[in-house]
DNA sequence: CTGAAAGCGCTTACAG
DNA sequence: CTGAAAGCGCTTACAG
């Protein structure tokens, strides 16, 4: 059998710089151990010879498994949305496990900042290569994060982002342009003099998020010279009573109200609301393809739900590590979902 | 240095079937040359050991490159819309390259059948382990995977389907869904006694592709009992001059009609039309984010666009032929689309 | 029908 | 700071 004919590996490598293979590892993975004379010169030949390195033949080669934490949200009733996050990042981890990348998932809880503290410090105490995570609680992430780069671990962002913090990618939305896009939605069913409601359900109604949300909505109306009024709406108790009742309020005092944009997927409980006060011909658009949100949908009380790809977000994050730490290639800062239009002719295409 | 402790590899197959790995692996890639009892030993204990081969080493050490043909219509001012298929094709032919495929591509004329045919024959000639193809021209296609039948190549359609052929997958819309969508999108604008255009600008007319996306249009209408007419306008010849002129008589014959659907890309002729007639208040629906169709959804004189991840099919098709022949593992039968609403909103996070 | 051995292109202790 | 050699888990001629 004859020897290998490649020309472009460590082998050949070695030959031309006269040392061993053991030495060409080395440079390649920036070890210590080799003279600067020593460590040039083979890199010069590296660059000569374009070298791409097999990473089959590294991964079969190598006994090191990459460590990667997951901190997301937990699935409840309430975040459902989280379950289809987890699915994108398993199947992730089902594709790359052969590369010996292993997963970790720190599960904390959306009404409970202590939670994520509390998460994020269990998975500094292990040695790990990389964080995924959503960085919900904006003020926690960045001391956690903060902690990550003291250890020099790369961490990426999915849903939301955290502009300026270094991570390795933020993979997510445009949060500005998306309530932008539902602005634009709720012209398709507006008189000159309508008003628009938003509403808000949430506790954490001043999170980054909404905010962004907001701000694109009202720039649509402002630079469309719409007169439209926009009345908006926080509820911050999130059961349907609570809800129902600040409805019945708002709609009482506005009643040229004629569309309704809801910042997140409790989109549900308002229609909800409208349904039982037969009120189903407000137009109504909402955040994600969740199962409540499709009921809805379908009986024709939301007409629009925008959403984010939340299963390709939970899959490119994991697949940003694998890129990094086995390929060692670069990652994309930024990676910006689509903004998905979805009514009920379509929404089968978009589920899971 | 210690032995291997994987104690599910081939060797721990050969050691527990009393024979060497060289026959096991004759077992595992079912070739021939061993005794029925050998083979179903070694069966047996594959199965108790529950036993994943190791795609790395098995890549590493096969010499063997599989060949997948692409076949597809060649890029031209008229059908620029195949740039993107293909750029995800060549996406993933990058990604798996270390793997052992290689890519072929055989362009045709999307004007001229003779020219598929002859491509397909070319295919033939060489030794491939499949094709992935666009089957534009529907007889030719069938002739053509027939002979593939024939010799064994597995098949994968992509941008339009034949059912019932047997291919491996199909990657592409529900055409029937996506007309039906088309048609919600049209009454957005729709008053009572409006009228709606069906254009189709194409040498092929009766294709399957636009037979089912009408069937999908006229069914919202008749479903939601829309009282309103729907004209329809065939235009063969694909040049402006051509299509304004047929354009003019039909608007002068309906002056009720209020929205337009153009069935393929061609939607930017029919907006330039609009305008130059001043008529750019009609809505206007159509397919694909080529250039010229984005120009013109961003003046606004396009509302919407419908595009079915022309990237991803490209991407999907190749990836097919890496599960099945790297991984063996199954390929989803029909891999649909999802049927993406663009406007100038969010068109921008989907180019591309 | 079956097996021994070389090899795929890397990485990893270990010895010096 | 450097090198020789074993090994990762498979596949592939070749010999019998």
């Amino acid at each position: 059998m004859k020897k290998s004919v490649k020309v472009t590996g460590v082998r050949e490598i070695a030959r031309r710089a006269n040392v061993s293979i053991a030495t060409v590892d080395r440079v390649i993975h920036n070890r210590t151990g080799v003279s600067a004379k020593t460590r040039s010169k083979i890199n010069l030949i590296i660059q000569q010879l374009n070298y791409q390195p097999n990473i089959l033949a590294s991964r079969l080669a190598s006994k090191r498994v990459f460590f990667i934490a997951v901190l997301i949200p937990g699935i409840s009733v309430e975040t459902l949305f989280w379950e289809v996050p987890l699915k994108g990042i398993e199947r992730a981890t089902e594709e790359i496990k052969q590369y010996g990348i292993q997963l970790k998932p720190y599960f904390f809880d959306l009404n409970d900042k202590d939670s994520f503290t509390k998460q994020a410090g269990l998975i500094l105490e292990n040695k790990i290569d990389g964080v995924l995570l959503s960085p919900s609680f904006v003020e926690e992430s960045v001391v956690f994060i903060q902690a990550c780069k003291a250890r020099n671990i790369p961490y990426v962002f999915i849903d939301s982002n955290i502009p300026g913090q270094g991570s390795l990618s933020y993979i997510g939305p445009h949060l500005f342009k998306s309530g932008y896009l539902g602005a634009k939605l709720l012209t398709y069913a507006l008189g000159e003099a309508d008003k628009v409601l938003v509403v808000n359900i949430s506790k954490e109604i001043d999170g980054y998020i909404y905010l962004e949300i907001e701000k694109g909505f009202r720039a649509y109306f402002k630079e469309h010279q719409h007169m439209n009024g926009i009345i908006r709406t926080d509820i911050k108790h999130t059961d349907y009573q609570s809800i129902a009742t600040s409805l019945s309020n708002t709609l009482n005092t506005h009643p040229d109200i004629s569309a309704i944009f809801v910042t997140n997927s409790r989109v549900f409980s308002v229609a909800r609301f409208l349904e039982e006060k037969e009120k189903s011909k407000l137009l109504l658009v909402g955040y994600d393809l969740i199962g409540e949100n499709i009921d809805y949908l379908k009986k024709g009380t939301i007409d629009f739900l925008i959403c984010h790809k939340p299963e390709e977000q939970g899959y490119r994050g994991v697949m940003a590590f694998y890129q990094k730490l086995v390929m060692a290639s670069s990652v994309e800062k930024v990676q910006y979902m689509p903004i998905d239009i979805i009514t009920r002719e379509n929404y089968e295409f978009y589920h899971n």
